[in-house]
DNA sequence: AAAAAAT
């Protein structure tokens, strides 16, 4: 099976190959036919599957002939988050270069003048967020009735989102004739519901959920103390074998906060999160895409569907609320069939948590165990830094966000690991790594992470 | 419980 077995052009099979693909995926290969005759199509399949080069693909080709009109944008693609509408715009650039299609970008925190003036313009393909989208239709700028294309993409993000309800209004402001694609990772009763009424005689394919079924990431839960999580984190960083991170956290303030500590132990570290400018949110990631940073700490902003090459390791610093969110996070690594690692870092509390993941996914992940300490302290042994003249009180409870660190000291000093703490910007460090300081062999006899609440 | 998305 090649692309050119799928009817695509010449011109699109010539910028396919120059992107470096010679084989069709499994959703590729079913998917483009399909949609090149026109037809209606549920997708059940994540990013990592090669879903967006699905509807891409064709889309460029039934887009080659006719003419757009201003303000009436041809085909509409709809994503649930900024980054991920970035992405598909890349795609179309990629991909359409042999074709002179226009494109406009419509997402929130970025200037509207410009997509205005795109939308004046008239453009082939429309990629857009809901919120943005519904913003500039309101104003008058986008008239949807000679769209002919829809793609409803991670639909069940959208509904997570609560993004629902302005995808059927969208819907209703479309021609009824047009051709809707719709993507969904899973089938959940209002998304059928959405395929139902919104979709005419929809041929459905599926592909094999790629983190469930994924054996190209190793994965691995390593137990350790709330207080214990950013020195434990340090040391999976600095395994021989890891290049690329993204370190995912469940709240945007540890983000910031975690990015911060790590800066500090001299990480090349950058975030994302969305509390961020969306220029920041988008220089990040490219900091991070061309290697300039090679840890990304993230908020489940990134969670699905970012396609970054080349990611090492994922590190869940918290373990995810919903358990499907497990599956999305670690399916940055181990994508186009590379390996991955994905490390989750489990205090005694996740234990629920972690049973509803491994319940989901259906495979029992592997515990470093956290050993008995035979003697307490289990790095950095306290007599190898010279004791400060007065030494700071210790703090009983774990960081919280209202913590102030003081002024011209290390995250230490904020109470992650109590200790006395030698007085530098940058704390050094740990000299003694228990003998642990590189690749993760064996995943058996090291203990880490023991201090606190053992 | 969090985060995402329009301002």
């Amino acid at each position: 099976m090649t692309f050119a077995d799928l009817g695509l052009s010449d011109e699109l099979l010539r910028a396919v190959a120059e992107s470096g693909y010679t084989e069709p995926t499994p959703i590729q290969a079913q998917a483009i036919p399909p949609v090149l005759m026109n037809r209606d199509l549920i997708g059940i399949a994540q990013t990592g599957t090669g879903k967006t080069a699905s509807f891409v693909l064709p889309m460029i080709d039934i887009l080659a002939h006719g003419r757009s009109r201003a303000r009436m944008p041809r085909s509409l693609i709809l994503e649930p988050t900024r980054e991920l509408a970035a992405q598909v715009a890349e795609n179309f650039e990629k991909y359409g270069k042999y074709h002179k299609l226009s494109m406009a970008l419509l997402i929130g925190g970025v200037n509207m003048s410009d997509q205005v003036a795109a939308l004046e313009k008239g453009v082939d393909v429309l990629i857009a967020t809901p919120g943005r989208l519904m913003d500039l239709f309101a104003r008058g700028k986008i008239l949807l009735s000679g769209c002919s294309i829809l793609v409803i993409d991670e639909a069940d993000r959208m509904l997570d989102m609560g993004f629902i309800p302005d995808i059927e209004e969208i819907c209703t402001k479309l021609p009824p004739n047009r051709q809707t694609l719709l993507f969904s990772a899973t089938m959940p009763p209002p998304i059928k519901k959405l395929s139902d009424r919104f979709l005419s005689n929809p041929k459905q394919i599926e592909v094999a959920r790629p983190a469930t079924a994924n054996a190209s990431i190793e994965q691995r839960l390593v137990e350790t103390s709330a207080r214990g999580k950013r020195e434990t984190l340090r040391r999976l960083l600095r395994a021989d074998d890891m290049r690329t991170a993204i370190i995912f956290s469940n709240r945007k303030t540890t983000v910031r906060e975690l990015t911060d500590s790590l800066r500090r132990h001299g990480f090349q570290a950058g975030q994302i999160h969305g509390d961020m400018e969306q220029p920041e949110r988008l220089k990040e990631l490219d900091r991070f895409k061309n290697g300039e940073i090679n840890i990304l700490v993230a908020s489940d902003v990134a969670a699905r569907g970012l396609d970054i090459k080349g990611v090492s390791h994922v590190f869940n610093h918290d373990v995810p609320w919903h358990p499907d969110d497990y599956v999305h996070r670690i399916g940055r690594t181990g994508r186009g069939g590379a390996t991955g690692k994905a490390f989750t870092l489990v205090t005694p509390d996740d234990a629920e948590a972690i049973e509803a993941i491994e319940k989901l996914t259906g495979q029992t992940i592997a515990r470093l165990a956290k050993p008995e300490p035979a003697k307490a302290e289990p790095v950095e042994p306290e007599p190898a830094q010279p004791k400060p003249a007065e030494e700071r009180p210790r703090r009983e409870r774990a960081p919280r966000r209202g913590d102030r660190p003081p002024a011209g000291r290390g995250e230490k000093a904020k109470g992650a690991t109590p200790r006395p703490e030698p007085r530098r910007e940058i704390p050094a460090e740990p000299v003694d790594m228990n003998g642990w300081n590189g690749p993760i062999p064996s995943f058996l006899d090291y203990g880490f992470g023991t201090r606190g609440n053992s």
